[in-house]
DNA sequence: TATTTTGTCTATCGAATTAATAGACAAAAT
DNA sequence: ATTTTGTCTATTAATTCGATAGACAAAATA
């Protein structure tokens, strides 16, 4: 399940990458425009600076803007920043590995087996969308 | 993420599975060799029961069995009835769906067909892996 | 029929997480 | 000096998750 979090760190992102490269914007204009609390949206925005996905310029006419390229900004990687782990159970995660503490065998874990596909294909997916591609998704037909 | 309790639902599922047909298991038996909490798992049961996955006997003798072949029991179903929706978001689930109150305008959210296509990757394979496939993963290999 | 063994049902609890709010602070422009 | 902006940390309210508790009901059998 994606958090409402990094829901809004994704609008945000998509909103500003439609911006002219490096056009300062204001947080306040983001959440006005993308309906996303204020308050909530300051420290979306600040973590993905820590993460050097955005920059910022504080002060009169400061704002934030992407800190490179939309097709170097990985949707995957967003979420992760967000939400931690991609995969449906921590036994299957890459990154964040954790041990399930009541499995017997995890090398014979059917479970894990079943739930290594679904973290494969989720992560394909968005770990190969872009921020570019997820602004040109419109075209894309899902019924 | 997939919940403990789903979890504990599946490996209950595959425990009863690997029984003869018909063959009553009890709770506690389950819960020992599987190491779920005994009164948690009881509720699990339950539950599957009320959903016709299962069937029960009380009393001396009593126990749990497989109400249908493991071959007509879908895992996105198991876990639905567990965890609720299978989509990332609820506004791209099919039976679990809910508009996002932010969104402007749910045709052209680029987020919500990117989510669109992470929703169906993992339908495709939950809801086409039987039980008695999730029995037979041990040969699936599984990087 | 009394006893034991099992599943059934409902309530409750503590901890963790989520979503959001609050407010003091710091930098930059004018 | 003032205003406008982002920065940082704390707190809160609500919800969910994982688990526990205990009274109850049915079935077998002694």
């Amino acid at each position: 399940m994606l958090s409402k979090k990094a829901k809004y760190a994704l609008k945000a992102l998509v909103y500003l990458a439609k911006k002219k490269e490096n056009e300062l914007v204001l947080i306040s204009e983001i959440s006005v425009q993308e309906r996303i609390p204020k308050k909530f949206l300051e420290q979306i925005l600040l973590e993905m600076k820590k993460h050097f996905i955005l920059h910022s310029k504080r002060g009169k006419e400061g704002g934030y803007y992407l800190s490179k390229n939309p097709d170097e900004i990985f949707i995957g990687n967003i979420i992760r920043i967000i939400d931690g782990p991609l995969a449906p159970i921590p036994c299957v995660s890459k990154l964040g590995y954790q041990k399930c503490e009541e499995c017997i065998d995890e090398a014979t874990c059917e479970i894990r087996k079943l739930m290594k596909q679904v973290r494969d294909s989720t992560c394909d997916i968005l770990d190969n969308t872009t921020l570019t591609q997820l602004l040109n998704m419109k075209g894309v037909v899902v019924l």
